[in-house]
DNA sequence: AGCGATAATCTATCACTGATAACTTATCGC
DNA sequence: GCGATAAGTTATCAGTGATAGATTATCGCT
């Protein structure tokens, strides 16, 4: 049985932007269902209800569309990020809630984080080369926020590590393991989820701060 | 410019079992330089020395030649894990020891352990659905293994936390993480990576043993 | 030595993929 | 209405994983 086949109506003249922003949001609920090349150019197309084709005239590959997605799960999470910075002080008690943060994000927008993290670039790189190194300077730009908390509370002497930006890269890692094997391998016997984040959180924090 | 198209001979009658080894080895080794995605059966097949379709006699699927070779990397990895466990002494340097086991390996072996631990699977378990679980059997037993050190460690009285399986998911996490974006976000700007690796150790003893 | 059986492998082909070329049509300012 | 052009189309390409069916080399057996 063939699809429908419904084509949303053309857009007026300026607003080929808008229809940019459909294709994107049509790819990114796609790809919670089947990873990155499991999803064809035209399903992204159906689902926007265009044809194949016309998703060209938006993005140069398929490469450029799931960087853009990138670009933008990214700045998703720098914005989390930096709204919790508002309260933020040079504590453990904030430490935790920071970590806290950063996994929230990656559980509630699984799709999101799959692409910005999660996608398995060509060598060296390739995919950023590709793509104009535009979702390497975005995670940059996210992490720059990170960085400057656990610069903080190396300022306030509340760390073990003597280099702080060496620590940061080694807690990112610590997140990111935790987050990408749940969210990757959710059929692997995990042990109930709150206490293994609470765990691991508090296993992060003694072996990140003094005290 | 066509491909010299060099065939291996065939193989004497009750050979298959050669073949298909020399078609693993041939896949292992294109997939160190292209995603597992990028390389297609016929770039497999060549390398092999053998016609495209000849790569069904031995395998149904392209992803049961993938999972294959995951299977065989967490036999490697269990291998190792085992060998350090002939010296195996509940103590906080041999604990650095264990966790520096797993990162040599993945370091060692990144084709390995891409292929085992970061080749993105289908929704809730899809690939392991069709391939009959036997990635996910393997990984178990090498995880095994780390269970088995940890409670060892908790019934010498050193771990901090109270539930040593929880404590193992954590670790490995924590692991899994470093290995898994040193090998795909090589190009990130990482600190120097030896100081990057033992602060990384130390972390994880210093949250997970007392002392 | 020659025969049947069959393992090992081939060529040809399928539906589908990302991408391109060339064409059409709706919307705009004048 | 008009030309200009943004927005979209259909048709097509080379390359992908996979299948069907024919072919060839090797084996055990007489």
């Amino acid at each position: 049985m063939k699809s429908p086949q419904v084509r949303s109506p053309r857009k007026p003249k300026g607003q080929g932007a808008e229809r940019r922003e459909e294709i994107l949001d049509a790819a990114l609920r796609l790809f919670s269902a089947k990873d990155v090349h499991g999803v064809s150019t035209r399903q992204i197309a159906e689902a926007a209800g265009i044809s194949q084709p016309a998703l060209y005239a938006y993005f140069a590959t398929k490469d450029d569309l799931i960087a853009e997605l990138c670009v933008r799960a990214f700045a998703k999470l720098k914005a989390r990020m930096d709204d919790g910075r508002s309260r933020w002080t040079p504590t453990p008690e904030m430490f935790d809630r920071a970590m806290m943060t950063y996994i929230d994000f990656a559980l509630s927008e699984p799709d999101a984080y799959r692409v910005a993290f999660m996608v398995e670039k060509g060598p060296e790189g390739a995919f950023h080369a590709r793509t104009g190194g535009r979702p390497m300077a975005a995670g940059m730009e996210a992490f720059q926020g990170f960085v400057a908390m656990i610069a903080d509370l190396h300022a306030a002497g509340l760390t073990r590590d003597d280099d702080p930006l060496r620590l940061t890269q080694t807690l990112w890692a610590g997140l990111h393991g935790l987050v990408s094997l749940l969210i990757a391998r959710s059929e692997f016997p995990w042990v109930e989820r709150e206490a293994l984040i609470a765990g691991h959180i508090a296993m992060l924090r003694r072996g990140a701060l003094k005290g």
